[in-house]
DNA sequence: TTTCAAATGTTATATTATTACATACTGTTA
DNA sequence: TAACAGTATGTAATAATATAACATTTGAAA
């Protein structure tokens, strides 16, 4: 264990990855570049991402199958997340709106069911790739 | 292709198969189920998935890898998807609710992204599931 | 009837994720 | 300190999901 933050010898190490990255990084990406710092099999990289997601330090992008840093201070354990994905140049973005998150958390539907998390992912086009 | 609603024959098996299923389905799932009608291969199954998709006839739950048939008929073309995930037994909802859809469909972000599509996905307990 | 886009068939392979089991490390408590 | 529980690690094998590549067929329209 990392007494700073918590986190274990192969956490920090694929942690510091994802964190690192500009953009979200897949397993077997994260898997490839630790190579060489001896994590050498897949179950090694799924446990810590598991453990860094549960931990709120990183979110899964399900339409992508690929992990990134937690960005907004205010989600400790991530049950409330919102992306922007940019379909052309593929760079996603953590959403970090109060109203947004609001408004969700608040949201029921008609069943009667019970939130405790959601995901929201949403596609189009980034300013960048917008002018061009 | 049928005439009736612009399928094709392997389009029309794979969305048969959804659509009478009470769950979402996997497309592994699906191709082992159309077997005995003819279609052997993945790429069979993903491609009328994708068109499928395309049509709005289906939707892509993606925290699942599975899919689900289209209940709200002002979905066509789905750029706007929503689902309720009972975390317990994994039953899977799609939600219409008009406020939402406008409030999501107006949602902008601070950096000027155009947002063309979005799908947000709740996890929670069912009805059924929070009285047991 | 030529033509073109869409759809199909098929083999192989790439990518993503989990199971299973053995071992080691950590902090807590008897 | 010794025993214990919980967490983390190492490793091999395999399961599950998805795509690439290429040949062929079909169907509607010009
Ligand atoms: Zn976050
Ligand atoms: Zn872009
Ligand atoms: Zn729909
Ligand atoms: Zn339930």
């Amino acid at each position: 264990m990392n007494k700073e933050n918590n986190l274990s010898k192969n956490q920090q190490i694929v942690f510091d990855i994802i964190e690192k990255s500009r953009e979200p990084v897949k397993a077997y990406s994260i898997l490839f570049n630790v190579k060489k710092k001896g994590i050498k099999a897949p179950p090694q990289v799924y446990r810590a991402l598991e453990k860094l997601i549960k931990l709120g330090k990183i979110h899964k992008v399900e339409s992508k199958n690929a992990f990134v840093a937690c960005k907004s201070s205010n989600c400790e354990i991530s049950k409330a997340t919102a992306f922007s994905i940019c379909e052309t140049c593929e760079k996603v973005t953590e959403i970090s709106d109060k109203k947004l998150s609001k408004y969700l958390k608040n949201f029921h539907d008609k069943t009667g069911m019970i939130y405790k998390k959601y995901n929201l992912e949403f596609y189009g086009l980034c300013t960048t790739c917008k002018r061009s």
